[in-house]
DNA sequence: CAAGAATTAATCGTATACACTTTTGGCGGG
DNA sequence: CCCGCCAAAAGTGTATACGATTAATTCTTG
């Protein structure tokens, strides 16, 4: 075993964490849960160089994360430009709302017929979890928590292959929100959720399914896409009335 | 412009093809189309310097490919153990049909929605295609041009979200016929294209919608997934009875 | 002679080096 | 004073080097 030898003073290279988990899923994890979190907007820059500082590995890691997150519709790997966190455009904004519509239309079936006591109540709590975001000083997360509850009932309907398209679309959903959402009402987004989980159990297929299309289309119909002017009006970015 | 002063008699370092498309993009679209025609099957190994030799690249751009069809499921990267062939295990089999029969439900009435006389005439020229292929003697590439019509009609959909979920699955769907499918008769699957063609022309949602339903189940109804013996019984394998 | 241990070969994981592209900042001409 | 050109800096694309892990082979030994 020759590694290369110690230089005079030289410091450990900082195997900070442990490989328990790969570093590239740290970095893959860490920006995903940073864009559902809103805290990365679409549009910011994501250096190469900086985050190798920041998680202390080489490149080569920092590439494979940000080739996973370009599959993931989650950056844009520009050529010789450098990844930027994605800007779902408004056509890609309602293509996604429409793909969302049919997965979960899909999946509240499966959901309905895998219910059980010990899963509703899983449910119930997830929605109490939600209660408590909604009034607390931290709202950061009720978007999280409000996406979550898609996710388990996704979990809950046994098709993991249903449950990863729903993923991506909710983290596209994520950057949408963040490009174009106005504040909106998100008491009544929850109370949505928990008329759901009652008509599940009950077992009622054909009203959660279409509760959960109209839950849908509420929530897009809060989205508000710029008008398609092709030269998007730098002026009112600005601020500038006229 | 200083590239690395050239040592005498040293050969160009090979840049054999253009690089319009990038070398990572035609590694990857080799390993999907061998997947597709059944060319590659599940579990073979891809061993990245044999890649790096037919692709005349280094191992950087064989591993890009390599996570991305990873990313699409149609590999699997065992860690230190090198790629193979993915192998859709019978579990994911029910899944993937699940998904599929959702999103192509999803995409018949936009389909119609969006049908005109000339979308028309590429569906019926590819059902010629498909019927042509049925006789030829390379019948190679009847798989994929049976997939090819599933296909089409994601794209005339006009989502291409939806398409892409599509594609991922029209892939895994190949390497599970490839594990799983006995021979079948695909005249009756031409048949039912035919049929979907007429009923789109005719612009009947729910007839269309209902016979591509059907479609996929006879599909999957081709499947011989094997019974559910945790340990396959080695005996039948090699051919002898008792 | 068979089973296990030790060696060797093959292959993967990560870091690093260097060329190339894009961008930025500065400079001179109009 | 502004616009276009040029040089420097920053950042990306790909190749290569080398340690580490796994698989294969050989060598022992009961």
């Amino acid at each position: 075993m020759k590694r290369r030898q110690p230089i005079a003073g030289e410091i450990k290279p900082a195997r900070r964490r442990d490989a328990s988990v790969s570093a590239d899923a740290r970095i893959y994890d860490s920006i995903f849960q940073a864009v559902m979190m809103q805290r990365l907007k679409p549009g910011m820059k994501l250096p190469e160089p900086q985050l190798c500082e920041l998680f202390g590995v080489s490149r080569t890691l920092v590439r494979k994360a940000l080739q996973r997150l370009a599959g993931d519709y989650i950056v844009e790997l520009r050529p010789n430009r450098g990844a930027i966190v994605a800007s779902p455009t408004p056509e890609e904004t309602r293509e996604i709302f429409v793909a969302r519509r049919a997965i979960e239309a899909a999946i509240m079936p499966l959901a309905i017929a895998n219910a059980t006591p010990a899963r509703i109540a899983v449910l119930k709590k997830a929605l109490k979890a939600e209660h408590d975001a909604l009034h607390n000083p931290t709202q950061l997360d009720w978007a999280q928590r409000a996406g979550n509850f898609h996710v388990l009932l996704a979990e809950q309907a046994g098709n993991r292959v249903l449950a990863a398209f729903l993923t991506q679309l909710m983290s596209r959903c994520s950057l949408i929100v963040t490009l174009y959402e106005v504040p909106g009402d998100s008491v009544c987004e929850h109370e949505e959720h928990e008329q759901l989980v009652k008509l599940i159990a009950f077992g009622d297929v054909k009203g959660a399914t279409a509760l959960m299309d109209a839950h849908l289309c509420a929530l897009e119909a809060r989205i508000r896409l710029p008008k398609l002017d092709d030269a998007p009006d730098l002026g009112a970015l600005l601020g500038i009335s006229a």
